[in-house]
RNA sequence: ACCCGAGUGGCGGAAUGGCAGACGCAGCGGACUCAAAAUCCGCAGCCGUGAGAACGGCGUGAGGGUUCGACUCCCUCCUCGGGUACCA
């Protein structure tokens, strides 16, 4: 950062930013009219979490771009709501608490604090008037009853499921806190442990979550976050298989590769699988008991690994392959999930490649099934054949010869008949796990009664609040620290009176988020989560913006809610963000920026040497806003610089006359395709290319000394979406005494974007090497006249015979000689 | 391993089938100044020919293809970033 001395009146941010901070607060100019507005225009960006370190260069750049794009609507003649709030509950906040040693509930306040004061420095259109905290408990009262509206809707249910377990610290860990299977504080192996959880049936939802993503009337999303979704959901199509067991029942498989159950050699069940049991011959049971142990034990992350080695062990038991009737054994192994499908899977390792290098690891058959367009059915497999588009079956009976996808629906339909297959769709997603054993969230509003069991805590009764305990540690008995605190843990049974305990665990962070977009609007309603007419105002969200770390869960979660808000009749749409845009990621000298490299960039300080309006320009301009860009310390003087040209200009507009001269029409020409190019650029979140469509107006004004002050005036318009203060100043020192917000967005004439006389591109064989001007109008004949008659031209033509000509009207000829 | 994104001057980046390098940073030359900073004017992809205005060739990670024409579309590969992870 070099050192600046500016000239008596030039230009100072610090007083500009100062005086419009203050303007602003005082004539409410940021706030929208929620009841009234005509235009609702409603633009979001991801609440943050209010972290110690405060906000730093990439949040900047992201809430800069979000409400770049709120300002430019607004000039746009929208009503824009531009909420903020703060995600304040979850582990981060926990962790970070123990960490130092002062209760979450002392240390938030001082971190909204200071981001509250960040973001106002910044000059972000903020509703303050509608802040929100995910930990007031005016919101969390809220999460609890939608907690409730599930659970009414037995959407919400309660399961033992595992947790990764510390037995050493004796607590619950979350994944993030499981570093190669163990304790990222003690370095102790992890382990699992069952609790009783609460889940969200997100599962049900799994199909019409997916369909949505392609519904463009309820959603428009970048790509990438529709795909991320899409992989995440993990829709997969096939068949679900019964292989008979001796003695009746069968052992239910699914597959995606029906066509290949002639291959199935050997079966394979998850150690939790509860057919195990039967399945395990007297002389197998201490093996299969061992290796259910081991199982059991593991933590939730390494369980799930995919490079480690095969392992498992054979139960003894057998199956009967339905295709062929022939008996397979029955394996249990862990690379076979009890979440997923049945449990269960017909093993077919010539042609699965998990399954081959069990198969190879304990000696286990391999059959091909499948075979490629030069192959034999007798080629031995080096390797699983896993390809399912090419291929033609072999070694399968009657199926012999039918290409795979036609092999799949014929073989289906032939077990079918016999009553051992049905068409089946699968999906990846796993129903939502939102119990915390931790102390730092909204508690579960549930209550259990020795006598009348899991009883609601009633609506009336909310919220149930989090209560202030000194020790918020997780401690070893496993369950949340709420147990401990007595006179809130027991209480009277809401249904009978009699002796009852509440839920200890809290709800994840998740479900805070999943929800708050439907307060911002709402927040002066207490008795009412969100009221029916504002929300059918301001509802679904116009622009979301945030980041793709939360392209699948946070967007996942809050689909789900808002389509069990719309079922149960509270919401009227399905789809909560009717467009997201992802915004791109700041680095740093070509690093990525952390603390351990040092070199995280706090903003304030360059907020203090430049001023906000340099600082938010510089972020715009150093990048595309959605693939984010390489922050450089000496980048930062060039969007100074264009601000200290425009003030130059505008003071030349207050003062002298020579405003009044006329313009060039070259001048009016790249004033209009400015506007056309700018207004382009912004809607597609493209500021990189806007800030430089407007710096080469600015350009072309000077070089051409003239100037006029309408177009003075609707470049501070174009400004004003980067830098809100400067621009405000200028439409002041121009004679308004409104805000430039309350100006309009300019308008450009489509006749004036383009000169009089062009130039065409005059190519031959395809390289460019000259060029000709003609009239703006001028037909094909006349151009290629033109262009043939052109002495450049005629160099490199050489009088060779022209063999085709191709025209593209206002832009290139190329001529193809011989 | 799979999925997604990206690879362009010294640097950040622009152009998504039609003049590659807009705009900006850094750099170089000049003006102003006692001098420096700031400001203003100008130069600027690489290689070659030329005293010179100029002229020619090459050039968007690598190789191939489609096209009158490819940074842009297709195939194969390499590198970097992000996501997911034994999903049957």
């Amino acid at each position: 950062m070099t050192d600046r001395h500016p000239a008596p009146d030039s230009y100072d941010p610090q007083a500009v930013e100062a005086k419009w901070q203050a303007r602003w607060a005082e004539r409410r100019t940021n706030e929208a009219d929620l009841a009234g507005a005509d235009r609702p225009f409603y633009n979001l960006m991801m609440f943050p979490y209010p972290s110690a370190e405060g906000l730093h260069v990439g949040n900047m750049f992201a809430f800069t771009g979000s409400d770049t794009y709120g300002r430019f609507k607004r000039l746009q003649g929208h009503d824009v709501f531009e909420p903020i709030g703060f995600d304040a509950f979850g582990i981060h906040s926990e962790n970070y608490a123990i960490k130092v040693g002062v209760h979450p509930a002392e240390l938030i306040p001082q971190n909204i604090a200071n981001f509250t004061r960040q973001l106002t420095r910044i000059g972000g259109m903020f509703a303050w008037d509608h802040v929100l905290s995910t930990t007031d408990p005016a919101y969390y009262k809220w999460t609890q009853w939608i907690f409730l509206q599930l659970l009414k809707a037995g959407k919400a249910y309660k399961k033992k499921a595992a947790v990764n377990w510390c037995p050493s610290c004796k607590t619950v860990l979350a994944n993030e806190q499981v570093v190669d299977g163990h304790c990222e504080r003690c370095g102790t192996a992890v382990e699992q442990r069952l609790l009783e959880q609460w889940f969200f049936r997100i599962t049900e939802y799994a199909g019409r979550l997916l369909e949505n993503l392609d519904d463009r009337s309820k959603m428009d999303w970048s790509d990438t976050t529709t795909t991320a979704q899409r992989n995440w959901i993990g829709r997969s199509e096939g068949a679900e298989l019964d292989f008979a067991l001796e003695g009746g029942g069968a052992i239910r498989v699914f597959t995606t590769r029906p066509d290949t159950v002639f291959g199935a050699t050997f079966m394979v069940l998850a150690p939790e699988h509860p057919l195990v049991d039967r399945l395990t011959a007297p002389d197998r049971r201490a093996a299969v008991e061992a290796y259910r142990t081991a199982a059991a034990k593991q933590d939730l992350v390494s369980r799930k690994v995919a490079d480690k080695e095969k392992t498992g062990v054979f139960t003894g038991g057998h199956a009967t392959n339905p295709a062929t009737g022939a008996p397979v054994p029955v394996w249990i192994a862990d690379y076979v999930l009890m979440e997923y499908g049945t449990g269960a899977i017909m093993a077919v390792p010539g042609h699965d490649e998990r399954d081959f290098e069990f198969a190879g690891r304990f000696g286990l058959p391999v059959v091909r099934v499948v075979a490629g367009e030069d192959e034999d059915a007798g080629t031995p497999l080096a390797e699983a054949f896993v390809d399912n588009v090419a291929g033609r079956l072999v070694n399968s009976g009657r199926f012999d010869g039918l290409p795979v996808t036609e092999a799949k629906r014929a073989i289906v339909a032939w077990l079918a008949e016999r009553g051992t297959a049905t068409p089946r769709v699968q999906y990846r997603l796993y129903d939502w796990t939102i119990s915390r054993q931790r102390y730092w969230g909204p508690p579960i509003p549930v209550i259990y009664c020795d006598a009348c069991g899991t009883v609601p805590v009633p609506e009336d009764q909310l919220p149930v609040l989090l209560p202030p305990i000194e020790d918020f540690r997780p401690d070893d008995t496993g369950v949340s620290p709420l147990a401990r605190h007595g006179e809130w843990y027991y209480v009277p049974c809401p249904a009978c009176g009699g002796p009852a305990r509440r839920e200890t665990d809290v709800s994840d962070t998740f479900l805070d988020s999943a929800w708050y977009y439907l307060r911002y609007p709402s927040t002066e309603f207490a008795d009412r989560p969100f009221d029916r007419e504002r929300t059918a105002k301001w509802c679904p969200v116009t622009m979301y913006i945030g980041g793709n770390e939360h392209a699948v869960l946070h967007l996942l979660y809050s689909r789900f809610i808002a389509m069990v808000l719309h079922d149960l009749g509270h919401v009227g749409f399905e789809e909560p963000f009717r467009r997201f845009r992802a915004h791109g990621l700041i680095v740093k000298d070509g690093a990525k920026m952390s603390k351990s490299r040092g070199n995280v960039v706090i903003p304030d300080e360059y907020i203090a040497k430049w001023g906000a309006d340099t600082f938010r320009l510089y972020l715009m301009f150093l990048g595309p806003f959605q693939e984010g860009g390489d922050f450089r310390d000496e980048g930062i003087s060039g969007p100074r610089r264009f601000l200290d040209k425009v003030w130059a200009l505008v003071d030349q507009c207050e003062r002298t006359t020579l405003m009044g001269s006329e313009l060039h029409k070259s001048v009016v020409v790249k004033w209009h395709q400015t506007k056309r190019k700018v207004t382009e650029a912004m809607e597609a979140l493209s500021y990189n290319t806007a800030i430089a469509a407007q710096m080469e107006l600015l350009n072309t004004v000077r070089e051409s000394n003239c100037c006029e002050r309408h177009l003075v005036k609707e470049m501070v318009v174009m400004l004003a979406p980067f830098a809100p203060h400067f621009a405000e100043e200028c439409w002041e020192r121009l004679g308004h005494e409104t805000s430039v917000f309350d100006a309009a967005w300019p308008s450009w004439d489509p006749a004036l974007t383009v000169e009089d006389r062009i130039e065409i591109v005059v190519q031959v064989n395809g390289k460019t090497r000259s060029k000709v001007e003609v009239a703006r109008g001028a037909g094909e004949e006349a151009v290629l006249e033109a262009a043939l008659a052109d002495e450049t031209t005629l160099r490199f033509t050489g009088g060779r015979e022209i063999r085709k000509r191709i025209y593209v009207p206002g832009r290139l000829v190329n001529l193809v000689v011989g």
